[in-house]
DNA sequence: CTTACTGCAAATCGTTTGCATCAGA
DNA sequence: TCTGATGCAAACGATTTGCAGTAAG
């Protein structure tokens, strides 16, 4: 389990691994294939830890993200979501995001890396990461709409 | 010229063109090629009506936004930034940011529509707009980093 | 035992709003 | 004239910071 790997990328640069950190990673953990927002995660962990403060909350967050547990997104909902990191995988995966009913569909695809690739080589630039967010009509939208 | 344009876009539903409004299409329109963040509008405005409040800028811009004078894009600096729009074109617009300079790069690629296709078609989502940005190392400072 | 971490409350920042006045149509 | 637009200041919500107490290593 990648508990302990978290542990360590704390470990190793310093810092502790407290109770209310554990609890992050927990909430976090079982919402891997949802992207939290400060406020949810906020909520999430005053069910197994009522004294947490917002505080902690948002400097974990932050925390986290440098020391890499966590990877930030932008949505246009206006606020930053947050998930498990998992290096290489972070990197790879995409959003769509239905203007309808808001429900957001992780996709990874091989088309991007012949993409990225394309643009390396066009532009001269090395692409290190990305933020790719589709906005548009999910399939069970599409169909709700056709019924107007 | 497109300055007329934007009158009708803003008459066509309602909306007076104001001296302020006049001031930050001017500002937008001399800095076609930047993206700006609000408080660099408010600063830009400035110089030629001092007198114009903070209010006003994030007033407008948010009904040139709506009207489609203007498009916000996020980018990971913390802050939205605006950008004269220009409808089509800005749909198929993309950035690389470099993590270096900070230089923003645009580009405008075919790639993506191939891209779009294969996604539409595949997930049956139809993608009406989307929010893509590349980080990484600018030509320039691809060859910097070579020299340390 | 030492130093990082926490919760709390106050401070701060960007953005929005209420209101009285002003000005474009 | 009439309604939308403006500037100002107050309000607001999200995030950050200072601080004294707490606990991980």
């Amino acid at each position: 389990m990648p508990v302990e790997e978290f542990k360590n990328k704390l470990k190793e640069q310093g810092y502790k691994l407290t109770p209310q950190r554990r609890h992050i990673i927990d909430v976090m953990l079982n919402n891997k294939e949802h992207h939290l927002s400060i406020d949810e995660i906020y909520r999430e962990v005053k069910n197994t830890c009522p004294e947490i403060g917002i505080a902690t909350i948002y400097r974990t967050v932050q925390l986290f993200e440098d020391v890499g547990i966590l990877s930030k997104q932008y949505f246009d909902d206006g606020c930053h979501r947050y998930e498990i990191s998992d290096g290489e995988r972070t990197h790879n995966h995409h959003h769509l995001i239905c203007n309808s009913c808001g429900s957001v569909i992780e996709i990874q695809d091989e088309y991007f890396d012949a993409l990225e690739q394309h643009i390396e080589k066009e532009k001269k630039f090395k692409i290190t990461n990305h933020n790719v967010t589709f906005f548009g009509l999910c399939e069970k939208c599409i169909n709700k709409s056709g019924d107007n």
